[in-house]
DNA sequence: CGACAAATGTTAGTTCCTAACATTCAGGAT
DNA sequence: ATCCTGAATGTTAGGAACTAACATTTGTCG
């Protein structure tokens, strides 16, 4: 979420030129207003004006004023780590692990602009909300892996919503502090549910 | 969240039996619309109508059209059970024992109106996002009652926010299916968190 | 240049929600 | 019963996030 990808599958077609300066426009032009006069503050019509755009035009390229800041494409690294844990571990352990060694490698140079969106959306009730609704996919993408792997379903999806909570917050709370180091963050924050072994198990 | 609330300490002031029943008219009216033509499908305009009053005073009885699925008060038991766990436990397994504890009670007969609400809203994203914004409160008093009994601030935050999350998702599954036992349906989910100890620990 | 398609603009409308002001209704004092 | 007052409701107007249908511009390629 929040242009926190940690994978670089991004694009499939390549856009036009011009469609992506407009879009570059508009996500600067949001950016900025956002920041200066807050989220709840900011009207999708003044984006679309700063960005010398129609308001229609900002629908066509971002579906929602949500969508600007937490637009984000499926992520299935942090899959593909759960999956890499033993299916021996509980279910709540091998998600833990699999998404901490997901996100501690994240270069720190990637992090700074993942701060400034963070920290708007934590601004927001609603965006703090809708983050959640982001996350789903990923959410029932590990869920999947786990029942593929044999778990019981239930046991699946508590599991995998427990930690993707969790890796909000860190990251929320990330944000909202100076810390440069974003996968150190998570890391440690993600130590909380793994009980069973000392951190880094 | 969802008229889950298991604490019984609701109303402050009376309000008049007026009020009162304009306040249950649209609220039969709402689940009524809601159930059948699903909640993006119903319109605010249509509640009212239908409980023969205007769109002025739905507002007016509930803030939004979310808040009448949504509106639960603060509910202070979970976080007094939390605060009763051995403060030598590990933050999350206090979070987890407290909340089961505090849900494993629940009479059954409270479990059949409550089930209609959350499936209304497992049925809308949107809605679904909102429940994360609902049990905010009481998971920011989760969290301060695990700081003020020693715990790290991350710790404490991420550990809440990880329970609330299972939480939820465990009432979402149990509204899709049949299982009539609300309370064993929670604490069996809850169990995923709890790694340390079997279930019941 | 001319055609074709993609990108953008225009207009109109729906829905959620708010503000300001007018009206009706219920219940107590006279 | 009548009046009076405050609570509950109605009315009107409007903002903001969207959506749909249709018109227009713009870039590109033959």
């Amino acid at each position: 979420m929040l242009g926190t990808n940690i994978c670089r599958v991004t694009a499939s077609a390549q856009p036009s030129a011009r469609t992506a300066r407009t879009r570059e426009r508009l996500l600067a032009a949001a950016l900025d207003l956002f920041s200066r006069n807050g989220y709840d503050g900011t009207t999708v019509a003044q984006v679309a004006a700063a960005a010398g755009v129609t308001e229609m035009t900002f629908y066509r390229h971002f579906g929602s004023k949500e969508a600007l800041l937490l637009e984000d494409p499926y992520d299935p690294l942090m899959v593909a780590a759960v999956g890499r844990q033993p299916v021996a571990l509980p279910p709540i352990v091998r998600v833990v692990r699999g998404v901490r060694t997901a996100w501690e490698q994240v270069p720190i140079e990637d992090a700074a602009p993942v701060r400034e969106r963070v920290r708007i959306a934590g601004g927001s009730p609603a965006l703090r909300a809708s983050m959640h609704a982001n996350t789903r996919r990923s959410q029932e993408a590990i869920a999947r892996q786990l029942v593929d792997d044999g778990a019981d379903a239930v046991a699946a999806a508590v599991a995998s919503s427990a930690v993707m909570a969790a890796l909000m917050t860190a990251l929320l709370l990330w944000a909202q502090g100076e810390d440069a180091d974003l996968g150190a963050a998570i890391t440690g924050a993600l130590d909380v549910l793994d009980v069973g072994a000392g951190p880094k198990g």
